[in-house]
DNA sequence: CCCCCCCC
């Protein structure tokens, strides 16, 4: 009689999710199983490697046929060509299990579930009426190795801590109402947010503490959107009414604690408004608490401003609110990390904001923490910081707005004048009177008078110069669907809108003169973000309303239809 | 299914 070499202990290997190369297997017995969905046979395989055996091993219906036609009996040695492993769960069983997990234990006693071997293809070495008999002593794969492949494996099961959860919240809108809160996981792996809707608030809220460690079942998994997330997840998680949450008291401390991803202070100053992004600093300075109403909502505010530092030499203010503003104490130059501060914008400068999805930890026991501090007391502060949030001036806050709002609100009559940006489309560039001889002193920019003797007098430096540089000066209409506006634009800006430096034009202008219509012409339905200050101004005796597009920018689509889609969520009143 | 997060 032959002998046939079994895989030794490939089961073990596989169960636990290791990859063995068509391993050689003997099938010591079949059973047919009932199946609920499915209308074909099934086979319950017992498999062999000569050292373990399995009870859960299934052929798919193709294989299922050869059991049928006799292909199989008992005892054939089997060569395994595909496999696959997965996980079936067998709710309703109700078998109470203590399932071992990284060292410790986890109590179920309504959720069981079992690995399974589904066998793709395989080839027949020898069948069972040739090899008649059992190889080796196989022993039952123990369960212990079973039941971790099963936790690990269970798509639906995940050991994580909770480190950080939102207040509960109430929502209304046409798509209906309801409350929520959500909260954030981390294991090793990384980290995601969930959220739970309506009673199973309720169920849950009390129960889930931050900091603490959850066995965390039978969730809808979604696409994350990243616009309101700084975790590091392409996915998030809504519980149902099948999940299942269970304190882990055993073993928590291979699960790691909030997962930062710091952005030093310089970087944040290249981040676009409304990004979220984690950051960690030195509290150089705070304000006093202040109090205000919301413009908005009328709505009680308070605030407090604090400046953070950190060793790439930058400062940037950052807007504690309510509870945490009130609670801050920042006399001690306290390291302050931040996961999920919003990034805003204040007269040019840079600022954040914590959120309600962000977290706030003072002196956190990290390393960055600690070198900041080294950092901070030896040589930080005593450094000037470039500060981040200081307010340039040339880059004012300025309101989304069309036409017609910019009609009715009446602008110009604030000392400074008030800003808003436009997205609109170029009707005319005025050609005439679009080109000037500017003072060629580098801040001058003034309109030289020319001489005709080759000199050209600047008589804001009352001086003459041999030279001088042409400069741009704008007057254009531009049009939105609700109205047009004529603006001016210096230099700079009308260099943009041409796509042609004032050199060149002035180039243009020397070797042709009657160009100038046919470049302003190029402008012609161009579409552009207008950033404009309007602002009464006096003019021959008359106070007349003039508005400078003090920045004309490419538009940003993505900004201007989050704007367009806000206006439409405010006009359907949600 | 939320995603408002405020002010100068």
């Amino acid at each position: 009689m032959d002998t046939y070499k079994l895989s030794e202990g490939a089961l073990r290997t596989i169960m636990q999710g290791g990859q063995v190369d068509c391993p050689i297997m003997q099938v010591l017995g079949s059973k047919k199983i009932a199946t609920l969905s499915s209308d074909k046979e099934r086979y319950r395989i017992l498999l062999s490697d000569g050292l373990f055996h399995i009870s859960f091993a299934m052929f798919t219906t193709q294989i299922n046929e050869k059991v049928e036609s006799g292909e199989l009996p008992m005892f054939s040695v089997i060569k395994i060509k595909r496999y696959i492993t997965s996980v079936i769960n067998n709710a309703g069983r109700s078998d109470k299990y203590d399932y071992p997990f990284n060292g410790g234990t986890c109590h179920y006693e309504d959720l069981s579930f079992q690995v399974v071997l589904v066998i793709l293809d395989l080839e027949v070495i020898a069948s069972g009426d040739k090899v008649t008999k059992k190889i080796g002593e196989p022993e039952p794969l123990p369960e212990d190795d079973l039941s971790n492949t099963a936790m690990k494996q269970a798509p639906w099961i995940i050991k994580a801590r909770v480190t950080n959860k939102s207040n509960i919240r109430t929502w209304s809108n046409s798509r209906g109402e309801g409350k929520l809160f959500s909260m954030d996981l981390v294991d090793e792996s990384g980290e995601i947010r969930a959220t739970a809707f309506r009673d199973l608030v309720d169920k849950f809220y009390d129960y889930l503490e931050i900091d603490k460690v959850y066995y965390i079942s039978k969730c809808q998994l979604k696409p994350a959107n990243k616009q309101f997330t700084s975790l590091k997840n392409d996915y998030e998680m809504t519980l149902t009414n099948e999940s299942i949450i269970q304190l882990c008291e055993d073993d928590v401390d291979s699960i790691p604690q909030t997962q930062y991803n710091f952005l030093t202070v310089d970087k944040i100053g290249q981040m676009e408004t409304g990004s979220i992004v984690d950051v960690i600093g030195v509290c150089k300075a705070v304000s006093d608490l202040q109090t205000f109403q919301a413009r908005s909502t009328g709505r009680e505010l308070k605030k407090k401003e604090l400046t953070l530092v950190d060793h790439t030499d930058n400062a940037i203010s950052v807007t504690l609110w309510g509870q945490e503003a009130e609670n801050f104490d920042g006399t001690s130059n306290p390291i302050i990390a931040i996961k999920g501060a919003k990034v805003g914008e204040f007269g040019g400068g840079k600022n954040l904001g914590t959120t309600m999805n962000g977290i706030l930890k003072i002196n956190p026991d990290i390393p960055e923490a600690h070198r900041l501090r080294g950092w901070y007391d030896n040589s930080g502060m005593h450094k000037e910081m470039k500060n981040l949030s200081a307010r340039t001036g040339g880059n004012f806050d300025a309101q989304w707005m069309n036409f017609k709002e910019v009609r009715e609100q009446n602008l110009g009559h604030s000392e400074r004048g008030d800003y808003f940006q436009v997205c609109a489309t170029i009707l005319l560039l005025r050609s005439e009177s679009i080109l000037y001889k500017a003072c060629p002193v580098e801040e001058c920019n003034k309109k030289v008078v020319d001489m005709e003797n080759g000199m050209f007098r600047c008589e804001k430096c009352c001086r003459e110069y041999p030279n001088f540089k042409y400069r741009l000066l704008g007057s254009v209409n531009v049009g939105d669907f609700s109205g047009n506006q004529w603006l001016s634009m210096f230099s700079g800006e009308v260099e943009k809108v041409l796509g042609m430096s004032a050199a060149e034009v002035g180039k243009a202008y020397d070797e042709d003169k009657s160009a100038m219509t046919e470049i302003a012409n190029k402008a012609n339905f161009k579409q552009f973000v207008f950033r404009c200050r309007a602002k009464y101004e006096m003019y021959n005796d008359e106070n007349r309303l003039k508005t400078v597009a003090v920045r004309v920018e490419p538009v940003n689509h993505k900004e201007y239809n989050n704007y367009l889609i806000s206006k439409i969520n405010q006009l359907m009143g949600n």
